[in-house]
DNA sequence: ACCTTGAACTTGTCTAGAGGACTAGAGCAC
DNA sequence: GTGCTCTAGTCCTCTAGACAAGTTCAAGGT
């Protein structure tokens, strides 16, 4: 059986605060484990000796971090953490293109996972408003949009989309739903543009709907968002790519010169 | 006075969702302006007739996604949205330290903000020790630490903790709270050890109940938590900054060579 | 073999009330 | 003016109970 502590009443913290505390000290050193479920609340209440609104308000403080999932009429169960994957920042490194590899693939691997690409649509539209100015391009050019969905050993980790103007694309695989080894950057390079470098903006926030269905993940996980623009030696930019990750599956590193 | 609607008992969504709804509805059209307050939860009950758990679970509800923030004593009041600040990666480069400014005071001017830095801690304490390999120390060694919350137009935004090691830090104004132009950095150039670069390693997050106090967000609200460790010319790390940031208000900007 | 029913469990929602803690302002003493 | 107390208003926490709704499973009927 789990040994839950008790409640001090001298304690200046409410009891309900200490109660998510214990829980949350058995969930962080993994005497309940991802997708154990908690004592229910009336053995909650019977433990501790309070009411029930106060377990619910331990519970609920528990659900707001993320920590836990509620199912009606089931229970409450420790959120099951996918697989975190470390982004080293010579992740486009040319060797890895040129042995016919994409980033994705090289990462989960050196990271012990095993990739899947999924859910691939290609097409082919005019450029979003809010891309056209980094792609230097005008309201009515045309891009190859590439979607798509990662997972890591079965679990939905990322989805990408990728705009790549159609002058650049054009009569290469990219417009191919199988872009070919070494995945676009290759094609892309092959077309005559050497990559040169890219920038990246990253940042975070709460998932839609829609991302939370395709990333299979509950309510009260945050998202992190990357926005990369890649740019050949002429400082053209050749594809911006723009992906939504689940944020307990990533650290992002980079390297940052003092100059 | 605020046309608030009323709850529709025949609808299939509780009411106490109703009401968030309805409150949602009036901050999103502006008839609740930021900073302004809303009505009391004895009004709420008298308006809508409901019971003080139900008035309270719909502000539980605003609270979580970050769309108000209440005071204990004062009332509850819609969140004013911080600014958004871009952190791009040049943003240690010696030109600023040498004009004697530290990295969040020329960021937040150049973005026309008003910096403040708050709640400074300096103390002496042996290094965590998921911090020891990083900083090369060994489980007992003592470090500096300077924890600090950041301020842009008196809105918090960020709280950092450094962790110096005492060897490089004794007989600096690292460990004074006023640690001198152009910050931490600044004194540990001067003590002999010049940069070279930084590691940043970037995820995301649900904030912990403290975090969220300090930083005034509610529990809907994601950090972006930022782990920086400074190297000097000899890659020997001399600093690492534990910072997590509130999520909408930061986009960390960086820029990777191609290779 | 299949389906239905119901009991026993779970979490979800709501009511009605209590005392506590914090804030701001009014009024008073110095 | 300054500092104090008091008070009314605010949100915070907790209690005790009720009914609703979803899940599971076993007993019983077909």
């Amino acid at each position: 059986m789990l040994d839950l502590g008790e409640v001090d009443r001298s304690d200046d913290r409410p009891p309900y605060r200490q109660i998510a505390g214990l829980l949350r000290e058995r969930i962080k050193l993994g005497r309940l484990t991802p997708g154990e479920q908690l004592p229910s609340e009336s053995e909650l209440i019977q433990h501790f000796g309070v009411a029930r609104m106060t377990v619910r308000q331990a519970v609920q403080e528990l659900r707001g971090e993320g920590l836990v999932v509620a199912e009606h009429g089931k229970g409450v169960f420790v959120r099951s953490a996918p697989p975190v994957r470390r982004l080293a920042s010579d992740r486009f490194a040319r060797r890895h293109r040129e042995q016919g590899k994409s980033a994705f693939l090289v990462e989960a691997e050196a990271a012990g996972h095993t990739p899947v690409v999924d859910q691939v649509r290609v097409t082919n539209e005019t450029v979003p408003s809010e891309l056209a100015e980094r792609l230097h391009l005008g309201m009515d050019d045309r891009v190859i949009v590439r979607a798509r969905r990662y997972l890591a050993d079965g679990v939905p980790v990322e989805i990408a989309t990728s705009y790549i103007p159609e002058t650049i694309a054009r009569g290469t695989a990219i417009t191919e739903v199988n872009s070919g080894p070494g995945g676009i950057y290759a094609r892309i390079e092959e077309a005559g543009h050497e990559l040169k470098h890219f920038t990246e903006e990253v940042s975070s926030r709460m998932p839609t709907p829609d991302e939370r269905k395709v990333l299979q993940i509950g309510a009260g996980v945050p998202v992190l968002t990357l926005l990369r623009t890649a740019y050949d030696m002429d400082e053209v930019p050749v594809e911006v790519c723009d992906t939504v990750k689940v944020s307990h599956a990533y650290v992002l590193e980079y390297d940052v010169p003092a100059q």
